[in-house]
DNA sequence: CATGCGTGGCT
DNA sequence: TAGCCAAGCAT
């Protein structure tokens, strides 16, 4: 099987099997194209969906964005993770907004904040039609899979590899309709685990299936220990139902954002009856929470505490606010801790 | 090249 | 369930 055979029976697949009405498929614009991408970024179609449809509503052109404050942005990403995206996303959106047109060639793209070689290639295929291959994760299983190629796809020489049978694939004709037809492929069909090769439409030429290495392809990052890191979240909180906010460091986990005060150094209970010259009347556990990162397991346990007096408590006003919950929502705040201030105040109501 | 960056789903 | 992964990019 040539290239071209796998490009034909790849489409004749899409035109049939394909997802064509995903909300970015539908009023196809180069800005369109390029959110949805960003979004998309390590994240699930099924997430991204209701975020999107929200995104555009709020800023339906790269001007809107440019021109909206980058807290409004930031809020509207809330929950989406990766939140270097969202201030990518604006950065870029004034550069182009500057510029007065959308950038149409690889180099002027990939120049772009948050948009990388995969990025660039899906916008200059699917909303220019100019051949241009693209390497995200659905993309290298097909391809490691149909091509026996195996290695870490993370390594170099592997990535080098499959960037140039990525390019050897690509078609000059519907190009769109193949770069969203591999992704389909990788989604629906070629997934990580049990993965439907009697409905796959190269499978007869497929070399790991040929050779059952399906399972094994492709070849997984060595693996090491994950560390857990511990920390206390303090949900601080006056008589008139406003909860204490911090603006987090910008480096490290949730950075830029805002959230409730980290107490990571604290030892014990007893250590907690006055912190910042407010005086604790109240405290308890809510709940734990724990969360996954690359590198190191994320073990929070924000802790409850009414403060009295709050008028003769002397706040931060640069670094700290008193904000409702209503508040966060326009904040960006992580979140993790939207929901457990949310929920801490339905149980109120 | 290794690491950091979020969240949710799957096995 | 605890680990792994999902439409990557920046540093």
């Amino acid at each position: 099987m040539n290239t071209i055979d796998f490009q034909q029976k790849l489409l004749a697949w899409f035109d049939v099997c394909g997802r064509k009405d995903l909300p970015w498929q539908r009023n196809i614009t180069p800005y369109r194209i390029w959110l949805s991408e960003i979004m998309l970024q390590q994240t699930q179609v099924i997430t991204v969906i209701a975020y999107f449809e929200a995104f555009t509503k709020k800023f339906p052109t790269v001007d809107a964005l440019a021109h909206a404050p980058v807290d409004e942005v930031l809020g509207l990403w809330s929950g989406l993770g990766y939140y270097a995206r969202a201030r990518n996303l604006h950065k870029s959106a004034q550069i182009i907004a500057e510029q007065g047109y959308f950038p149409n060639t690889l180099e002027a793209l990939v120049a772009l904040p948050g948009i990388g070689l995969s990025t660039a290639g899906a916008i200059m295929s699917i909303a220019f039609q100019k051949r241009q291959p693209i390497l995200d994760g659905n993309v290298k299983r097909v391809l490691t899979r149909f091509n026996a190629i195996s290695g870490w796809p993370g390594q170099a020489e592997v990535n080098k590899t499959l960037w140039a049978v990525s390019a050897d694939f690509t078609p000059i004709d519907r190009v769109a309709d193949y770069t969203q037809a591999i992704m389909d492929l990788g989604a629906t069909l070629c997934t990580r685990s049990k993965p439907q090769c009697v409905r796959c439409p190269v499978n007869t030429a497929c070399l790991a299936r040929l050779t059952d290495t399906v399972a094994v392809l492709p070849t997984p990052k060595v693996s090491k220990k994950i560390p857990v890191k511990h920390v206390t979240l303090l949900l601080l909180h006056n008589a008139a139902g406003h909860v204490l906010l911090e603006k987090r460091p910008s480096l490290g986990i949730w950075g830029g954002l805002w959230s409730v005060p980290e107490f990571s150094c604290l030892q014990s209970a007893h250590d907690w009856c006055v912190i910042n010259n407010i005086n604790i009347v109240k405290q308890h556990t809510l709940t734990t929470k724990r969360h996954t990162f690359s590198h190191y397991h994320l073990d929070y346990t924000p802790v409850l505490m009414c403060v009295d007096d709050v008028d003769n408590c002397v706040m931060d006003t640069e670094q700290n606010l008193w904000c409702t919950v209503e508040h966060t929502r326009s904040l960006g705040l992580a979140a993790p801790i939207k929901r457990l201030l949310q929920q801490h105040f339905k149980q109120r109501e």
